[in-house]
DNA sequence: GTCTATATTGAGATAGAC
DNA sequence: GTCTATCTCAATATAGAC
């Protein structure tokens, strides 16, 4: 049997096990076995297990960075920043695989792949957003809310694990596009424009 | 030699060793190197690692809930509010041990550990945190507010370990005082008081 | 490019002496 | 209560046939 994309399909399986248990608790075989070849096999595509790893937090990040960015074209203000907020979001809960695996490599505490998950995931987003909060936000410190903004949204995601089970939860609480609405009715009490002045 | 206390110098250098390496990385050998007993020792206080798993989550995660609770008592509305996040903010940044084992606890898929976690960290003092921001907040959905509250500060202890590596960070955005000096500033702005009557 | 077979190491766990 | 010794199994990784 030929290999098209084997090294993809690798990647993409073991993606979702990492993602789902963690690099350590998922072996060779297991992987192997959920593509359909041998262990062996992958020692082909991969040096190492860590190579792999490395390999498959590259195939998952890259990129996201630039759809996260262009999603804030040149719309208005305020729509521009609904639409990163509901687009990070979605991001984060739609796609399990990737926010897993970027909430795994959060717990690291290697300071190059934190700085590497920095560079392909947050900066471009995280400069544009600022930009956008320091026109649109009543604040002497946009760095600072963009900050806070992402925070929020990074967390609602961790936190939407337990929000289920809190008494009085109901489903919308972690529903993507009604969070973000809710959130963008919030914020939109701290813009300039609506600023109490002090 | 005697074992005052064996059992818990083994939960406390486990919890630690989970901590940082997550469960399955870390072997009972290592754990029992780390206490200074042999990796069979182990096995006379913990029937297997799973036990010894479940155990060191007990021991780290009961109580704290209380503590987070009780720091809110019969001060003024505003100051019980601050109280509760420059609280719940120590907590997650001061003690490493316990925020990292709550974070991994946060991407099992197990229900019944998610439940746990909610039952023994959260419930008591959400349930306190939708109450005070019922009176203090200009919301019609107190319960969605305080998600959003507890998720900023979740996400930000998690976004902790990527700001130091954005650009233009300041070392005052990972400060927990600094942190809830902040946030406090940003939620008195939406309090009833301050809010724009819409 | 994928396989079978195997070397080697380390894991979890138990038995039984002290 | 802690040890030594050992069992068993699974893990990573390599060699070499096809």
């Amino acid at each position: 049997m030929a290999a098209p994309n084997m090294r993809e399909k690798i990647l993409t399986a073991a993606a979702r096990l990492f993602a789902d248990n963690g690099y350590s608790a998922v072996s060779m075989r297991r992987i192997a076995t959920a593509v359909g070849v041998t262990q062996a096999n992958l020692y082909y595509y991969f040096r190492d297990k860590e190579e792999l790893i490395r390999s498959v937090l590259e195939y998952a990040f890259t990129g996201k960075n630039q759809t996260f960015v262009a999603e804030a074209g040149d719309a208005a203000l305020e729509e521009r920043l609904e639409q990163a907020i509901a687009c990070f979001l979605t991001l984060l809960f739609e796609d399990a695989v990737l926010a897993k695996l970027f909430f795994r490599e959060l717990m690291t505490d290697d300071g190059d792949r934190l700085k590497f998950l920095t560079e392909n995931i947050f900066q471009d987003s995280f400069d544009t957003l600022v930009k956008i909060l320091g026109e649109y936000l009543d604040t002497a410190d946009p760095l600072q809310a963009a900050i806070f903004l992402t925070s929020t949204l990074i967390g609602y995601r961790q936190f939407a694990r337990i929000i289920p089970h809190l008494h009085g939860a109901k489903p919308e609480y972690v529903e993507p596009a009604a969070i973000a609405r809710h959130f963008m009715d919030e914020i939109r009490k701290l813009s300039k424009e609506n600023a109490v002045s002090g």
